[in-house]
DNA sequence: GGTTGCGTTGGAGCGCGCTCGAAGAGCGAG
DNA sequence: CTCGCTCTTCGAGCGCGCTCCAACGCAACC
């Protein structure tokens, strides 16, 4: 009963490859991730939250320095980090919600011109 | 009166640099451009609405090699080609419509996260 | 003892979309 | 004649986010 898994098994959870979750620790975006006996990562639970979490960002748009920097936040100051990093999140929320606007713009055009069947030119 | 202008002015006028315009030329995404008697670059205003054109498309997500076949299209068919043309936008626009679902799920999360000021883990 | 299997590390490579630099041509102005 | 300007081509370099490899370690199984 070890409630710990390998990288393998984290890999499988949060379908991210193992090379990657390599990458993000050497990153910065996972800290002290414990080892076990062997020096082999051993991953909790509480790591498949963090691996989510990470990936949500990036899937949101966020760069992997500005979760670096997150990353450490927690890691360093915990709790009294949390309107520091409120902040980041709110200032990446505000981008997607400029992001979704453009792109909701550039559907709004291009369903125009699959509409009208397309300008002459091409345009 | 020349109503031909230089790459300067196109980039000016669309706000893409003369290094980009260069590499879009180079890279197929425009034909067939034609130059002066010194062999410079010589732009019509249609150029700068296929520029536009482009930049859209770029801006919506769609890579360059699929950007160079609809150009190819446009140049050898034409008014033949639309049917398939029209396809090409049409199947980006449905990618465009499930990115924009995913990030306005994104979106959502996000904001959530900060309306709660966040998880005591950091996720 | 050899092989299989899962892990480790460091570092190289890749795909994308530019971006930049070097070297040179051709022109007008001073 | 030289300077400065704008343009040309070719090719290298870059930032990002992985992705992959080579070489090795260690335990288990036949």
């Amino acid at each position: 009963m070890t409630d710990s898994m390998g990288i393998r098994e984290l890999s499988d959870r949060t379908d991210v490859s193992p090379h990657a979750l390599r990458y993000y620790e050497r990153a910065g975006l996972m800290i002290d991730v414990p080892r076990d006996d062997r020096g082999r990562r051993a991953y909790g639970d509480e790591h498949v939250r963090w691996v989510a979490f990470l990936r949500r960002l990036r899937d949101a748009g966020m760069g992997i320095s500005q979760i670096r920097e997150y990353a450490e936040l927690v890691r360093a100051d915990g709790a009294a980090s949390r309107s520091r990093r409120l902040e980041i999140l709110r200032a990446h929320r505000d981008e997607v919600r400029d992001r979704l606007a453009r792109l909701s713009e550039h559907l709004e055009v291009l369903d125009r011109k699959v509409a009208d069947g397309c300008a002459p030119d091409g345009t």
